[in-house]
Order: C-alpha cells, then structure tokens, then sequence
DNA sequence: ATAGGTGCAAAGTCTTTGCGCTTAA
DNA sequence: TTAAGCGCAAAGACTTTGCACCTAT
C-alpha cells in the first residue's frame, strides 16, 4: 500500500474522534480542513484500512458502518436513546467463538457482536 | 394485527424454506403461486412479523437480511464460501449480555451475534 | 515509467414510502 | 364503515465503481 496524503488524514482524523464516526461524519470532519477530499475517498481508504487491520469496522444492523482506530478485538455498546457507541473491553466478553465451535464442531473463523443498550449520560 | 393472506403466505414460505431466505428470495419464491405480490408487501410484512416476534431476522453486515420462522434466540453462522446459514443453538454460545452487564456496568438490553465460518458442506 | 490513488458523478443494492384502491372485522 | 393492508412506482440511505487525471516510488 503506497502513501497517500488522504488515508493519512483519514487515519489521523479516527485517531482525533475516537466516537467510532461513520464515513459521512469522517468525511464531514475532514473537509473543515481538505475542502478538496471526496467521499469515495474515505470510503475506499476505510476499506484498505479495516482489510489490513489498522482500523475496525463497527457493523450496528441499518446504521451506516463506523469505524474505530483502536483495533484490539474490543466490542461496542449502541445506546438506543442517543446512538452513542460505548466501548466494552475485550475481556467482558466470553470467548463465543470458541464456545460455539466447541459445542458444535463447525469450522468458524469469527464473528461480529454488537450490543444495545442505555449510555450513562442518557440513564440519568 | 388483522389478518391478511400475504402475510399468512409469507409465514407459510418461511416455515417451508428454513433456509433463512432473504426478501428478495421471499419473493421469488411466493411469486411461483402467487404473481401479484409485490415486493413492498413482502418487506413489510417481515418487519411486522420481526417486530411481533413470530420471526427472526438475521442481519449480517453488508448482506440482505434473511429471516428465520423459528424464533427461540438461536444463532447463525454464514458460511464464507458458498453463503449458507447453519444454526447454531441457544445454548452453544454464553450469555454475552449478563457478562458484559456484569463487568462493566453499563445497561445493556440485547445483543446482535453472527458466526463466520465454513460450513461443513463446504468443508469436505 | 507505472501501479496505485483521487475526485467526480453515476450507478448499485437493499429497503422504505406515498398514493389510490381493496379488504378484514 | 373504517382502519389496516396491498400493489405499484418512486424515493431514500448507504456504498461502490468507471473514468480521466494525478502522484508516490
């Protein structure tokens, strides 16, 4: 992957807002500053960037994908009163894959979890 | 919810086909018996049996959503060479919630979990 | 020199919605 | 009778892609 002064920014920009931003938002940031910056750009960086593992792609069912530069395998909690993405560390969670292939002997390779709930600043 | 017979042919389809088909399959499929249903109709309809709970709905990132008849909190691993959906029951996996809930205090309602892998068909 | 990146606009995929007509209760 | 559902076609949200130009190596 060659240099490119966009994915840079781009990269910067995730490291700035960890709010795990969606393209739309990333792209809205970005033109304050790079006008010039196209939203295929981000699109197609984000891309390159989730297939080498240097970002994480945050997938919440009919919701524009986010997108996270802390890629350590931790989840995500979406409040459904505000849209608020809480992240819950990797160790809250139980290994599901390898319960499942345990009980079941299927050859999984992964998987994606997201879950739902209230943010603190919306419960009080 | 008043009775209505696309709806009692969507339920009849899903029940028949538990392969977890899309809206669009959905579609082709009530289209052999029944040309003059729409797609629209089918679409909604599925969002009124999710909602009601009779049906599931298998949301996996970047794909249609499919939909399963049986409704018991089971989940799905979609194979990543052929697309196939396996079940994999309840009680494979932990519970994600109670342990995410538990260490981090959040208020967390539900969760979405969807397994990546080979199935076996594909294996051999 | 050339493979890869960019901006733009168009297209693609999946899903929802507005509207006038039909149907269950 | 009337609230709910239907079919159709149009629109919406999000994302990708084709193309001509630019840039890193």
């Amino acid at each position: 992957m060659i240099y490119s002064k966009q994915r840079e920014l781009i990269m910067d920009c995730l490291h700035v807002h960890p709010s795990h931003p969606s393209a739309d938002e990333l792209y809205a940031l970005l033109r304050v500053d790079h006008p010039g910056i196209s939203l295929a750009t981000v699109y197609r960086n984000l891309n390159q960037l989730v297939e080498c593992g240097q970002i994480m792609r945050i997938s919440v069912p009919h919701c524009a994908d986010r997108f996270d530069a802390v890629n350590d395998g931790h989840y995500h909690m979406t409040c459904e009163s505000c849209g608020h993405i809480d992240d819950i560390p990797r160790e809250a969670v139980p290994d599901v894959c390898k319960a499942a292939t345990a009980a079941t002997g299927l050859d999984i390779h992964g998987s994606k979890l997201i879950f739902y709930g209230v943010c603190n600043a919306c419960k009080h």
